[in-house]
DNA sequence: ACTCCTTATAGAACATTGTTCTTTAGTTGT
DNA sequence: ACAACTAAAGAACAATGTTCTATAAGGAGT
């Protein structure tokens, strides 16, 4: 904790606070399930009573959402992978580390995208959310135009893809798969994925 | 309904009460979503008071595992399809059932496959889902016998058919799917999946 | 057929949650 | 330095899952 000025206290004390809610909720999340984080205990592990949540965030709801945004920004920066010699490699990179990301946090995994009609969000949220797909987009794209994937529509591939990984650790988080070794699992159905799309449709 | 067995002393209404309260249940979750689904409000519905939840199901857990059990003998009915000319071809019908059964009931869906973690499900009831998944199974060793699909494991192939299903209407339930015609995008995956696993992994 | 006993039921009561209200203390502008 | 505004703490409120208790209904034994 940072050493706070009695003299600055003043502004960057509410700046603290809202950060240390954030904080208090991650950890309440990574340590416990989604209902293991009530507004309570998330203000009590700031130091704060429960009333701060409502002044910061305006609601559990406006928590959360932070929650979502902030995963999102973590999944965007971890699926943001170096240029490598084939785009399609590149593009498989990413795609691992996006397991790897819903594997280390399954929680706020499932508190971004199996609590989405529940979390009410806003514009700006979704815009996020919209912004880490555009990079996979990216990704889809670059294979196109390098002749590593089939031309066609880069967001219904992309969109495609992410169905794919998105359910594989869906089901991984919830306890129901069957595979062997999960993350072999995962890249060959990856593999088998690009495979099928590396060639147009008709000539199959 | 049925046999009564004369030596087990019974109250004959209670059979049509517990159906009562599972149709409620079913009902409030088709209207509204999850959250509407209170112990009180499927009670109201069903005529009985709270405690009649009690007395069948032990807890509103319990409630929410017979719905649980309930969507997936539905789902594999659904999935249930007839011998076609191709496996392939029946192993793709079934697909396309699994995705018509998820968008046609899609809270009963979230419950099934987003909410396993907090239902903490008793063996029986994760059995009927790995039925469910069996009969998946099935279909694709069917078509890897018939030359239609590459030789290979047919539960881990058929986990990557799942997980890239579950994924498609996962999200597509969410509200978090850019594609223009959802159900073509959902077909063009599948297609895409398949002919990955038409070729094993080393001829590509 | 009558009585008694078992047991499900209704309704109130309790704990915990999200949320709001009220009082109080602190900070901020002049 | 003083007054006005802001934010926080703690109590209070509504709704939820759950439990408790008194009651009534249905079967069993005679």
């Amino acid at each position: 904790m940072a050493i706070v000025n009695p003299e600055t206290r003043t502004r960057t004390a509410s700046v603290v606070v809202t950060d240390s809610l954030l904080a208090a909720a991650l950890a309440l999340l990574e340590e416990g399930d989604l209902p293991a984080l009530t507004v309570r205990a998330v203000a009590t592990r700031a130091g704060v009573a429960p009333m701060g949540v409502y002044s910061r965030f305006d609601s559990k709801g406006g928590l959360l959402e932070a929650l979502f945004v902030h995963g999102f920004s973590n999944l965007q920066a971890a699926v943001q992978t170096h240029p490598e010699a084939h785009a399609l490699d590149r593009l498989r990179t990413g795609c691992l580390a996006y397991r790897s990301f819903a594997i280390a946090h399954p929680h706020l995994y499932h508190l971004m995208f199996e609590q989405m009609r529940a979390l009410d969000l806003s514009q700006e949220a979704l815009g996020v959310a919209r912004a880490s797909f555009m990079t996979l987009t990216d990704r889809v794209h670059s294979a196109m135009a390098a002749g590593e994937l089939a031309e066609g529509d880069s967001t219904e591939v992309a969109q495609q893809i992410w169905s794919a990984m998105h359910g594989a650790v869906s089901l991984e988080i919830a306890g129901v798969h069957f595979a062997a070794d999960r993350e072999t699992s995962f890249e060959d159905m990856l593999d088998a994925l690009f495979r099928g799309l590396s060639r147009s449709a008709s000539t199959h």
